[in-house]
DNA sequence: AGATTTATCTTGTATATACAAGTTGTTTTA
DNA sequence: TAAAACAACTTGTATATACAAGATAAATCT
């Protein structure tokens, strides 16, 4: 977890606020410090407590209201693209476990990709491996990810069950994402799906393709998703 | 489309530059006017010429390539939540047409609305109606919307049917939509979407709930939206 | 007591400036 | 010629400052 000594501050700021958030120290509804306490704990100035602030909002973390203040939003577990959500309850971390199917490993392209690949891309190559997410022991969420083999030192032997994907790529490689698009179906489960997912063949799923754009240049994060929304549905805040 | 005069500046450049990238005037990866020269077109600062391409960026307008310039990205209608596109070709606006099935009118909500509203709103009622949209007279997603009724001037008499219910709120009651959040689940159509739709009862459809806040206090817009993704995908940008 | 004003918070918008750092094409050097 | 250095662009980060405008509670006036 240390932090790059050059890591610019409103990055900190962010971060910083948004860990607090997550951890609960701010809840749902209440304010975060002003952009002038935030300023005076920094040692820095609004232009760059607003611009850490913009970021958070960009986030879904705060809303923020003219003349009143930063509001906290509903927090949020990794980027805010799309998570699951239970229908009950806000379904906590501890509930979601993932299972590796399939070990990450190096292989060409599918033929077949569902993105077109630039020639960088084509010729590196990529890692694939897959997912399977459950919530209370029940498989939710399956996942083929392929990423852009630029060889990440050990990433082939990394556990990518409990953690994030993402969070392991911040923090071992500093690579986050900074864009990306997804495409959504409803179609129903064919036989492979219909088994990892434990139901009947015909339920229907949402299938989603996703490509993320990181910061590292030719680095992307492609994965085709399929989710049983029987008990649970597909968040997203924006 | 007069511009309010007390309209602050970066909003004019953001409006701007949208509108030249909708038309065309910049294509898809060709580079923005770089900040300096924006600086000089509207004779200002780059503080402010920043705050006008980080909105752009968030709007999924452009991506910006430190030392190179802003990228032109997809061009997109609407508010880049939640766009239809074909498998096909770029589903341009001129095959998307939409007919209103309810005219929208003054009710109390339902009892059992699918988002919890606040006294504020649930005094207020709300105003409702119903649309169906076609992509190549094909009937592909059938919206069922609700938004707070804070006593629009004429609303009730619009036409929603061509351009977007964002676009007549924008133009014409300056409202604009800041935040939102989004629920995604795959059904089976019933017999009244089915019905709708011109398909098979259970045949998979996405179901999405919406709920979108303005920069009006208390105004908020709810939606239910099922669609037809057999020959279209919900497509999604970030 | 109740309405109005005022003071003081807050965020929103904006100017002016500076230097760091990535990108690219040109020029110089070996 | 090929590599290295440089110049001239670009965006990224940051300081310092100013006034406008929304929100809120205290102070004042009727």
């Amino acid at each position: 977890m240390n932090k790059k000594e050059t890591s610019p501050l409103y990055k900190k700021v962010i971060d910083d606020l948004k860990t607090l958030i997550d951890k609960g120290a701010y809840k749902k509804g209440e304010l975060l410090p002003s952009e002038n306490d935030l300023c005076k704990t920094y040692s820095t100035t609004r232009v760059t407590v607003r611009q850490a602030l913009t970021g958070l909002t960009n986030m879904g973390y705060i809303t923020r209201r003219h003349g009143k203040g930063s509001i906290v939003s509903e927090p949020r577990q990794g980027l805010g693209i799309l998570s699951l959500s239970g229908v009950t309850a806000g379904v906590g971390d501890q509930v979601l476990t993932t299972a590796i199917l399939q070990k990450q490993t190096k292989q060409n392209w599918p033929a077949d990709f569902f993105y077109e690949l630039n020639p960088e891309e084509q010729s590196r190559g990529c890692i694939f491996f897959t997912r399977l997410r459950h919530i209370d022991g029940m498989p939710v969420l399956y996942e083929e990810t392929y990423i852009t083999n630029i060889s990440l030192a050990r990433f082939s032997s990394r556990n990518l069950e409990n953690c994030s994907l993402f969070k392991v790529l911040k923090e071992h490689y500093k690579i986050e994402v900074n864009e990306g698009e997804q495409k959504i179906w409803a179609i129903h489960a064919d036989k492979n799906i219909s088994k990892l997912l434990d139901i009947k063949t015909s339920h229907p799923v949402v299938h989603m393709k996703r490509r993320l754009q990181t910061n590292v240049k030719n680095l992307s994060i492609y994965s085709s998703v399929y989710c049983n929304t029987a008990a649970y549905f597909l968040h997203d805040y924006f």
